[in-house]
DNA sequence: TTGTAGGCGTTATCAC
DNA sequence: GTGATAACGCCTACAA
C-alpha cells in the first residue's frame, strides 16, 4: 500500500507538502496541489488513518457500549450514532456489556486503550460515580441516564412524562380501573415512569390501589406473569399500563390465553415504541422513546464538545409523545 | 497517560523489556516481570493499541458493514460476531451502507483506511466480481452470501432447503392450495426460497400455480400487497408461505383485516426466525435463519485466517430448520 | 535474559 | 509556499 512518502516522491514534492494538500491546511498552490492529486491518483493512495492518528493525537473513533446488541432499543440508538458520526468521518467501535458490571468495566478499558476520542454508554450495571470518575478522563456521553454532574452530557427521556401520558391515555377512553406492570423500581427510568402514572391517576381522582401494580424486569415473561399476578385478585380491570413494550406483549398473550379479546376486553399501552410494537395484534399504542434521536444526540454532543464542531444545538431531554395505535378501545361497562 | 517509557524508568529496565513483559513474547525473568507488571500498576499504564499497531502493522480491528443497523437480521449477527472476536481481544469497526452501492464502497474505503485486518460484509448492493477483487486486498468475509471462488470465506443459509421446509410444514398439516409471497427474484436468497416452495409443491404432488405468487421487496407493506392480490383472483388457498417474517407479518395483518381469523382461516409461515417472530399473533411458525450463527462463524473464519487460531471448525453453509409456533393450523375444509 | 537502535506512516515545528 | 526534521508510542531484529 503506497505511502505518503511514494506519493511525494512521484509529486516531487516533499512530505509536508503531500501532508498538506491532505489536510487543506497551510496554503498551497494550485500547481503543486495538482501534482500532489494527480499522483495520489496514480498509486491508489489511502491515507494511513493509523499512523495519522499517532502522531496528531486523534483517533477520529468514538467508542461505544451498549447492554445488548440485538435487543430492539439498541438499533435504533447505533443507528442514531453512526449515521451522524460517519457524516463528519469519524467512526464507531462498538462493544457490548450485557448489563454486567465488570464486563463494562473492561469494554470500557478497552475502548480507552483503543484510544477512542470519546466513549458514548448507555449502562445501568456501573455507578454515577465511576462515570463521573471516568469523565474526566475521557470526553463521555450517556444514553437514557442523567447524571446531574455531568448533565450536558447526558441523553435521557422525561420518563414521568412519558409515563403520565401512556395512562393518561387510557383515562381519556374512559378506563378508570388501571392496573400497572412496571420495571425494576431501583432502575431510575421505570421509577420514573411509575411516578408519571400515578400522577395522571391523581389527577383524575383515580386512587391508586396496590393490588393494581406488578413490579417486573422488563422481560416479556415478567408481562406475563404480571398479567396473570393481577388477575388472580378479585378486582377487575380494563385498562393496563406496562413499563415497557416487551412487558406489554407478555401481557397482551398471557390475556388472550384467558380468553380476553384484544383490545375490547382489555386497553393496553406500552412504552418505548419499540420496532416490533406495529408488529404486535393489536398494534400496540405506546410511548415513543425517541430512541434514534438519543442516539444522534450523543453523536452531536461529541462532535460539539470533542470534535469542535459549531452550530449544533443540543436537546438533552427529550419529550416523550404518544403514539397511537390499536391497544386502547373504549371502556366497555365494567362487569 | 504514561507511556512505555517511562514504564520502563521506573522499573529500571530497557524498553525492549517492557514490550515484552506486555507481549509474553521472549523470556523475561520472573523477577524482572514482577519489577515492570509492579511499575505498569503504579502509573496506571495503558498500552496504546494505536502505536502498537503502527508498529506491528496489525490494528487487530475488523471491520463490519451491515444494511441497517436497526434491521431485526442485523442485531443477533453482530452479537455472534463481537462475542466471538472480544473474547479473542479483536474489536469490531461498525458501519451501515443502507443497500445503496455507491454507500457500501464508501464504508469499505473507510474500513481500509483505518487498516482494519479483515472485513465482514454483509452487502447486496455490490457485484461478486466486486467483492472478489476486494479479498485479493484484504480477507473478507460475506455473511448470508455465496461467492463461488471465495466459498470459505462465505457463511450462508441453504435457502432452497429452507423454503422447501417451510411450505412443507404446510403440506403436512393438510394444505393443498398455498399461495407464495417472496422476495424480489434477482436475489440470489429469496429466488432460492422460492424454489425450495416449488419443490414441497411438486414432491407432494401439488402444481404450483402462478396465480397464487406475488413477489414483493422483503417489505411488511409487501406483505400486506400481496396478500390483496393473492385475495383479488377467484382462487382460493388455506396456507401462505412468506420469503420472509416481515412480509409474513404485513400478510396477516391484511388478513385479519380482511375478516379472516387467524391461524383458522389462513396459516401463515414465515423465514428468518427474526426476533419479532414469537411476538406476532398467533406466534409465527418460521424458519431459523441462523443469524447469530453466522455472525458467530464469520468472527471465527477471520480468527482462523488472519489470527491464525487454531482448532476451529468451520461451517460455511448452515441448515434452516423449522421453528414450530402456532401460525399454521390444520386445513379447513375448502368452501 | 536484557539493551540498543532503526522503523512503522503521519503530523507539526521550524527554517528558508 | 515549500522543505527538513523531530516527534508520536511501540515493536523487533541485532548485539551484548
Amino acid at each position: 500500500m503506497a505511502t505518503i512518502y511514494q506519493v511525494s516522491e512521484l509529486a516531487g514534492v516533499s512530505l509536508a507538502t503531500v501532508s498538506r494538500v491532505m489536510n487543506n491546511n497551510t496554503k498551497v498552490s494550485d500547481k503543486t496541489r495538482a501534482k500532489v492529486l494527480q499522483a495520489m491518483e496514480e498509486l491508489g493512495y489511502r491515507p494511513n488513518a493509523i499512523a495519522q492518528s499517532l502522531a496528531s493525537n486523534r483517533t477520529n473513533s468514538v467508542g461505544v457500549l451498549v447492554s445488548e446488541l440485538d435487543g430492539p432499543f439498541f438499533g435504533q440508538v447505533m443507528e442514531g450514532i453512526e449515521n451522524e458520526l460517519r457524516l463528519a468521518n469519524k467512526h464507531v467501535i462498538i462493544t457490548s456489556g450485557h448489563s454486567e458490571e465488570e464486563k463494562e468495566k473492561q469494554c470500557i478499558e478497552f475502548l480507552i486503550s483503543r484510544r477512542c476520542d470519546a466513549l458514548i454508554l448507555q449502562v445501568d450495571s456501573v455507578s454515577d460515580e465511576y462515570l463521573l470518575q471516568l469523565s474526566t478522563t475521557i470526553p463521555t456521553v450517556l444514553i437514557n441516564r442523567k447524571v446531574d454532574a455531568m448533565a450536558e452530557f447526558c441523553t435521557s427521556l422525561d420518563n414521568e412524562q412519558g409515563g403520565y401520558l401512556a395512562t393518561k391515555a387510557l383515562i381519556d377512553k374512559g378506563h378508570k380501573s388501571i392496573a400497572y406492570i412496571g420495571g425494576p423500581d431501583w432502575k431510575a427510568d421505570s421509577h420514573e415512569r411509575f411516578v408519571g402514572h400515578q400522577r395522571a391517576l391523581t389527577e383524575s381522582g383515580i386512587e391508586f390501589n396496590d393490588a393494581l401494580y406488578f413490579q417486573g424486569n422488563f422481560k416479556e415473561t415478567d408481562g406475563r406473569d404480571g398479567f396473570r399476578q393481577l388477575m388472580s385478585t378479585s378486582i377487575r380491570f380494563t385498562g393496563l399500563a406496562c413499563g415497557n413494550d416487551e412487558m406489554a406483549s407478555g401481557a397482551m398473550k398471557a390475556a388472550r390465553a384467558c380468553g380476553l379479546v384484544l383490545p375490547n376486553d382489555l386497553s393496553v399501552v406500552g412504552f418505548d415504541n419499540v420496532t416490533f410494537a406495529r408488529y404486535l395484534y393489536p398494534e400496540l399504542t405506546t410511548i415513543d422513546n425517541s430512541a434514534f434521536s438519543m442516539g444522534k444526540t450523543a453523536a452531536e454532543i461529541i462532535l460539539k464538545s470533542v470534535y469542535k464542531v459549531e452550530d449544533i444545538d443540543i436537546q438533552n431531554v427529550f419529550e416523550p409523545k404518544l403514539i397511537d395505535r390499536n391497544s386502547i378501545e373504549f371502556t366497555p361497562e365494567l362487569k
